[in-house]
DNA sequence: GGACTATATCCCTATATTCGATTATTAGGA
DNA sequence: TCCTAATAATCGAATATAGGGATATAGTCC
């Protein structure tokens, strides 16, 4: 039961379950759940070492990415939260808002494709403190 | 999607699921609950009246007792971990440990003795667990 | 090796949760 | 009305959790 306990634990924050609902579309690495809830890095990387610890998700290293996914039957709780997120995301306005905006991220490909520096491209590199530090993504100007 | 946030963050209590297991069975009022879990009241009364405000159990006042029950439509989060907890139900070591010691209540008479509705209580436990989202809720004919 | 990027982790504070213990409320009966 | 049982609500302490900010690690490319 402790199993069953730790998937609803982990269920039981709103950031970790929208992520939950943007894993139903596809595996995601970091950066891309970051651009698409608009969060800071460290805060989706601590959530996403919840998820894992608590079993619901997996990971798998390619290059300098870490592609997090929906883990399979790990718990029977999993498995009926499983259900419930791929028949929830089509109602509520903010799971539809945050697939959109995956989707409009780059396709199906890879988006967070490793940047040209900065100083190669003899662009202005000064931090926007509104960014976060976060990189920037194929298509966005400074 | 708070509904359902609520739905998650009442599961995530082992003390809190394991009365939600015991409402699978029937309504019940909270001496029987303090009794198979072998609880303080308050500890009980607290949790139910949390699994009450998150919109999972319902409330009928007869007398001087109050039954609590599960709550059904109420969220799409709570039709799917009700599914859930009927599945495990037959399941976990624990839940079945507190299912036999709520059973064997009712031929003690110590405590108060209630008088359940029978019309909430058929649950068929040949269900298969494993199959997605048909399992019978309490109260719910075939 | 050095620069850069993606990700993880640590520190610290604010807030939330849980619990035991106690007290309050409500209903039924003598 | 007084008494009692069933349940709810309150208080304070201990613990857990979430968040921002800063730093650390680990690949990749040159």
């Amino acid at each position: 039961m402790d199993k069953d306990l730790a998937v609803f634990k982990a269920c039981s924050d709103a950031t970790r379950l929208r992520i939950l609902f943007l894993l139903t579309e596809r595996e995601l690495c970091v950066c891309e759940i970051m651009a698409v809830l608009d969060m800071p890095q460290g805060k989706i990387s601590r959530h996403l070492a919840v998820l894992k610890q608590y079993g619901l998700l997996t990971t798998r290293r390619d290059g300098v990415w870490i592609y997090y996914a929906l883990a399979r039957d790990s718990s029977i709780a999993l498995k009926y939260v499983t259900v419930y997120l791929v028949s929830a995301r089509l109602v509520h306005e903010r799971v539809l808002a945050d697939l959109d905006r995956l989707r409009g991220l780059a396709g199906e490909g890879k988006i967070c494709v490793p940047q040209p520096s900065m100083a190669m491209l003899q662009v202005d590199d000064r931090e926007d403190p509104a960014m976060h530090g976060q990189a920037l993504l194929p298509g966005e100007g400074r």
